[in-house]
RNA sequence: GCCGGUGUAGCUCAGCUGGCAGAGCGAUUCCUUCGUAAGGAAUAGGCCGAGGGUUCAAAUCCCUCCACCGGCUCCA
């Protein structure tokens, strides 16, 4: 009998005999880990303790006390559903069910099912985990699935696809119900503390809208009840930080049904934070050389045409009839961009040449995909373009990144860099695109940054670093982006003169620090719970006068506050009231002002932390105000000890 | 676009099997002038998302449309 050797998780080398399983390799590390395997982890596989490792395979074993365990676990959890479904509602087919990051789905047809009938089925769930069923793997051949499956196209096609060429095929089979499934799953159904079915909805096969649509159910399963408990108070949580539900209660924001889906309507209070980050934005981007440029919302369609997006582009385009000829509202700011630069000629001396803009565009998206600021049809991208010489291609990028991290730090925020390659629909040259995946790739690795590589996502012209920011429901969104683009300078035959006095391409670099206001503004509500830092409050200050008596002392410190965002609350209210309704405004300090206060010229501070202090001079109040303002601190702490 | 859900006062929502449209909060007015998270009273406020149909009678039942919410990537 021949040997193989596999590599654990710590780096060391194990030999087992040829045909091992995961279990056997646990059982060779010692029998208490090979008692408590679930399953397996081989090459980054999810796979059933049953499998065979190969030589050279990387082996993770898998117990109850391994991340990999819930995933198991639910996956189980899905075949419960599954067998619960078939026993209440024998028609049903099946077609996947798969485990998710919160939980696991069954996708299902030929059957109609309502909020009702969940319930139902869940019960019936929780009777199949308190029978505890042992989990059973049986393999059979394949006429024998066949023969099984005859009627049932969807695991016919796993049969033809995913297994094709398997012979003998894995069932896991747990008293009445039984379900083709490569695994791993737990050993028996008593595993599973608590199951909770979330919602309906629907999916095509295999993700594809030319096959037929199935009724999906998604649940979530976890070892205990408490556990599950846990979990549904996270969503609880997530959804009172809402940014919709927020925008609307602090006046932000509002999409009404009457201008039409995905165009949002900033209020005043949006448009403090929207106007605060644009100034932030725009020194960020003067200090590293950008000039502020303006272009309309509107070109005719033969820029579009020049550019590429009426080739690319144009489903996703508003077009407009104007005196027989035809516009369209931008999708994209580049093309106007390389439009000004094109009215100059340039000497090698004068690149890079970087031109920012808030440039509002749109975009028409699927009406099912709006949501929130999250995805809209107009929305306003800090977005700037340079142009540089190829050997100018490191430096810039690098100093964007410089520019992108930066702003994460100003705003306390975690992102994942990913870098997108060229797509299928994309335009320019293999060369072209193997040059500037290259010199992406140089500056990450340069810079020791962590980043996913995502095949195929990379922009029609070029490929592009991406950040992503995770929100307060652990939803990952686009955030800054840089682009590499060798196309648009060609379509626009942009040039410069070089040293040789003859005339050279420029490369041209698209980047945003936030990606679009509204998406960034959205990330921002649910990352401070609407609790902003000073800089970014729509209001800063409130004054609160104990009584009317002090309404007018309240007014003149309130103009010895300058230009701080201060308002005088004087509705006759309590002051328990007053305090009250300035902490649900989320307002970052209250100064609470009573005879005491008029008489010294003093104020109490008080924060939305709940800390107070008395007798403070207002200078001292201002100065630090100045101070946290500028320095864009998270969290008021004038009153921090 | 597709599947499921929702749409009633400024906001949050109740209104079961058809029978005079409700509550809380907010707003307005009056009283109260208050020391660190809701003082009291009164008043106003509605094309029950839009259109069509069934019925003596529709917020409620049926049809069409619109908008919003969740989902439509994670391979048995």
């Amino acid at each position: 009998m021949s040997e193989i050797v596999v590599t654990l998780p710590d780096g060391s080398e194990l030999s087992v005999e040829e045909g091992a399983t995961v279990a056997d390799v646990a059982y060779e590390i010692g029998p208490g880990l090979g008692k408590d395997t679930v399953a397996g982890v081989v090459d980054g596989e999810l796979v059933d303790k049953a499998d065979p490792v190969h030589d050279g395979a990387q082996v993770v074993i898998v117990t109850d006390q391994s991340d990999e365990y819930l995933r198991v676990l639910r996956h189980t959890a899905a075949h419960v559903f599954a067998q619960a479904l078939q026993r209440l509602h024998p028609e049903a087919k099946l077609a996947i069910g798969p485990p998710t990051d919160e939980g696991f789905y069954y996708d299902v047809t030929d059957v109609d099912l309502d909020a009702d009938d969940l319930e139902a089925i869940e019960d019936e769930m929780r009777e199949i985990l308190e029978a505890d069923l042992p989990v059973e793997r049986e393999l059979r051949s394949r006429e024998e699935a066949l023969e099984l499956y005859e009627d049932n196209p969807y695991k016919r096609d796993i049969l033809e696809d995913e297994a094709a060429g398997d012979e003998e095929l894995s069932f896991y089979v747990q008293g009445d119900f039984e379900d083709l499934c490569k695994g791993p799953h737990v050993e028996s159904t008593g595993e599973i503390g608590a199951v909770k079915l979330l919602n309906i909805s629907s999916a095509y096969w295999r993700g594809d809208e030319d096959n037929e649509t199935l009724t999906r159910v998604y649940g979530t399963a976890f070892e205990s009840e408490k556990d599950l408990q846990d979990h549904m108070e996270l969503r609880a949580e997530a959804e009172e930080r809402d940014h919709r539900k927020l925008g609307k209660e602090m006046d932000l924001f509002s999409i009404p049904e009457v201008t039409g889906p995905g165009l949002p309507l900033y209020h005043p209070n949006g448009k403090k934070i929207l106007s605060e980050l644009s100034g932030f934005a725009e020194s960020l981007n003067v200090d590293a050389g950008y000039e502020p440029v303006e272009t309309p919302h509107l070109f005719r369609t033969e820029l579009w045409k020049q550019s590429g997006h009426y080739d690319n582009y144009v489903d996703d385009m508003f077009l407009l009839d104007v005196n027989d000829e035809e516009y369209g509202l931008k999708p994209m700011n580049c093309p106007g961009h390389a439009t000004i630069f094109d009215q100059h000629s340039w000497s090698y001396r004068d690149l890079p040449v970087r031109y920012f803009e808030d440039g509002k565009v749109y975009r028409k998206e699927q009406r099912g995909e709006l949501s929130g600021l999250s995805r809209v049809w107009s929305f306003t991208i800090d977005d700037g373009h340079l142009f540089c010489r190829p050997e100018q291609i490191e430096a810039e990028i690098r100093q964007v990144m410089d520019s992108i991290y930066e702003v994460l730090d100003t705003f306390g925020l975690e992102a994942h860099v990913a870098l997108a390659t060229r797509p299928e629909k994309s335009v320019g040259s293999d060369e072209i695109w193997e040059q500037s995946e290259t010199q992406l790739r140089a500056v990450l690795d340069n810079q020791n940054v962590d980043y996913d590589l995502e095949p195929g996502d990379g922009a029609f012209y070029g490929p592009k670093i991406d950040f992503a920011f995770e929100d307060a429901l652990g939803r990952k969104w686009d955030g800054p982006t840089v682009q590499v683009d060798f196309n648009m300078p060609e379509r626009f035959d942009l040039t410069y003169t070089g040293e040789d006095n003859e005339e050279h391409r420029p490369v041209m670099i698209h980047r945003a620090l936030y990606g679009s206001y509204e998406r960034f503004f959205m990330v921002l509500i649910e990352h401070f719970d609407g609790k902003f830092p000073l800089w970014l409050a729509p209001e800063q200050v409130r004054v609160l006068p104990i009584s009317d008596d002090q309404l007018g002392y309240a007014h003149r410190v309130k103009n010895e506050l300058g230009d701080f965002r201060v308002s005088v609350e004087d509705r006759s209210w309590t002051l328990g009231r007053k305090i009250r309704e300035a902490q649900d405004d989320n307002v970052p300090y209250m100064l609470v002002v009573g005879e005491d206060e008029a008489e010294a010229g003093t104020i109490s501070v008080r924060d939305r932390q709940e800390r107070e202090e008395q007798d403070v001079a207002v200078e001292a109040f201002r100065e630090h105000l100045d101070a946290e303002y500028g320095e864009k601190r998270l969290e008021p702490d004038f009153l921090a000890d």
